[in-house]
DNA sequence: CTGATGCATAACCGAATGGTTATATAAAGC
DNA sequence: GCTTTATATAACCATTCGGTTATGCATCAG
């Protein structure tokens, strides 16, 4: 996966008008004016918001009569978590124990690089 | 936690350098001269990116002689991550419909064969 | 003290972002 | 066919973003 689309996905998520989007999505499927009514924005700006989140690969749309449904497609939050998975052992470790981990990698990378800082 | 924290932590991933930043901040503190190093923009870059770092709460920092060193600070990372765990279960399913279409299209073309493998 | 090193800050620039209003298109209802 | 409903698109605007160069400030080395 190449690093742009990483970075379509992080971008999409940074707009909480978006995540909010997605969260009611994850409910089901919505017409632009059902996602809209919870703003108090316009209906363009939703739809710039739809076309946002497509671009990054987390909805679908589909025509249905005169509307036009969006649905949840989280395959690309997969992605984005697995990236963040990398950092778990981090945040996971306890405030005493990080200082610790950190000391370790430093000094593992160190040794690998034959240098004593 | 306040929505722009969030909203912060997730549009400084957005960045392919600031990623970049936090996965070499993995392996243990830097400077910024060593954290400009393996990319092609200049200093005063850097240091916006950095700054943009701080402000997300994804890293620390703290003089250190004539240097300032960047320290990783994962806790926001974890945040981001338990705000996508609320889609897991989506992903997952979608990982799920994928294998069985893939069984399915490997049972076709067996069958378009005549052979069983 | 002087000079070099590491970094921050200011001023600027072009492109992208998030919003608006106004208008166009497509399907549904009467 | 005409009107309403749902959505897209265009044109515009202010702000933010990611980059630059030039410069200032601290700290170490001599």
């Amino acid at each position: 996966m190449g690093s742009d689309q990483l970075d379509a996905v992080f971008s999409a998520l940074a707009d909480p008008t978006r995540r909010a989007i997605l969260a009611r999505l994850s409910q089901g499927d919505a017409g632009v004016m059902e996602l809209a009514e919870p703003f108090v924005i316009s209906q363009p700006a939703v739809s710039k918001h739809l076309k946002v989140l497509e671009g990054a690969g987390l909805i679908r749309r589909e025509r249905r009569g005169q509307a036009r449904l969006s649905r949840l497609e989280p395959g690309p939050l997969g992605e984005a978590a697995a990236w963040m998975e990398r950092y778990r052992a981090f945040w996971e470790a306890s405030f005493d124990r990080l200082d610790a981990l950190l000391d370790e990698l430093r000094q593992a990378d160190a040794e690998s690089k034959g240098t004593i800082p």
